[in-house]
DNA sequence: CCTACCGATCGGTAGG
DNA sequence: CCTACCGATCGGTAGG
């Protein structure tokens, strides 16, 4: 019982690793099958299809998402902090499980038909909600007034070069990083004569 | 003659929009054909095989990156301005052919072998240039005093969703989004007071 | 530029 | 958990 729960587990973060590297549609069922000692016909005693597989990886990572969202629009501070905490939530999440998020953030699209809808649905929301933040930040005069939705995607891609780069081999850690990128993203790279 | 450089061409921009939609394992020979109202084996009259679009499209795209960046190298002004032409320089390849810089982005991993290494070796050097720049600015003075890797990579991922983001509808040009993309790097979203 | 077809590989099932 | 196998589809070629 807790052996099958683990032999699960461990199927499926073999295939994140593999979503990862070589991406949903180049990773076959025998190549995950070889990652963790199977014939590819045995993966099907644990798992439903390959789709479940990658289903499984961008919903729980939208959760985490979601979740830290929750949150932080529950915080009573100014919209500045608020942006803070996503900034750090985003590098959490990322440099915890870098495989993972990885995948979710590039293998998304593979998604079919229903799950695709109700995942863009979810992610829709989810950057409403962060534009949200950024507007009220812009309205107080606590951002500079630019496109909110250019300062958004910023945010967003700030932060997402983190998946590819992150290793746990770097000397920089997760919280190194969130103060830096933090710093570019607030004051910019331009110092301040 | 003309004819047959035009319906090569016709190939090279179907295969950019599917490599970018689909992705380059998800699009199929079939599927291309049909997008430029062909049978499948009569594209081979055209091209040497499905791989060879790959490696044009990505190679053509590090060709314009790298060229350049040759031009931004020989200016003479400040670090700052050379960041500032290398933003402007990304934004401008990424809007005037987003489909095939997105296929570009996206799908260079799929390259095989002596293609990807090839690939790898220009980026890197790109990188590196790119960095140097950086570098030289933080000696200067010019630039914050942050880990310049830190730096690089986030320039690089706030030009990058222009990629996904970009579409001849919006009502955000070009050069607004270098205008406004440059602002926030340079100085941050944070108003100072 | 097409029809016809190749061997390889795909996700997945049957049956034990 | 395996062997054996399914129909579908893949990139690409032969031959006209």
């Amino acid at each position: 019982m807790s052996e099958e729960k683990n032999k699960q587990q461990i199927i499926y973060e073999a295939a994140a690793r593999l979503f990862r590297d070589k991406g949903y549609r180049a990773t076959s069922m025998r190549d995950l099958a070889k990652a963790v000692d199977l014939k590819a016909s045995s993966l099907y005693n644990h798992i439903k299809s390959k789709e479940e597989l990658l289903k499984a990886i961008c919903f729980e990572n939208a959760k985490k998402f979601l979740l830290g969202m929750d949150q932080i629009e529950k915080l009573t501070g100014s919209a500045r902090e608020k942006v803070e905490a996503l900034i750090a939530l985003h590098i959490r999440i990322a440099t915890e499980d870098i495989t993972s998020v990885t995948a979710f953030n590039d293998e998304w699209r593979h998604l079919s038909g229903s799950a695709l809808e109700e995942f863009l649905k979810l992610r829709r929301s989810y950057e409403k909600r962060f534009e949200d933040i950024i507007k009220q930040g812009i309205a107080n005069g606590e951002f500079v007034t630019i496109d909110s939705s250019i300062l958004l995607f910023t945010i967003f891609s700030s932060v997402r070069w983190v998946y590819d780069w992150y290793k746990p081999g770097r000397k920089i850690t997760a919280e190194d990083l969130i103060a830096h990128i933090t710093a570019v993203l607030l004051d910019g790279i331009r110092t301040t004569q």
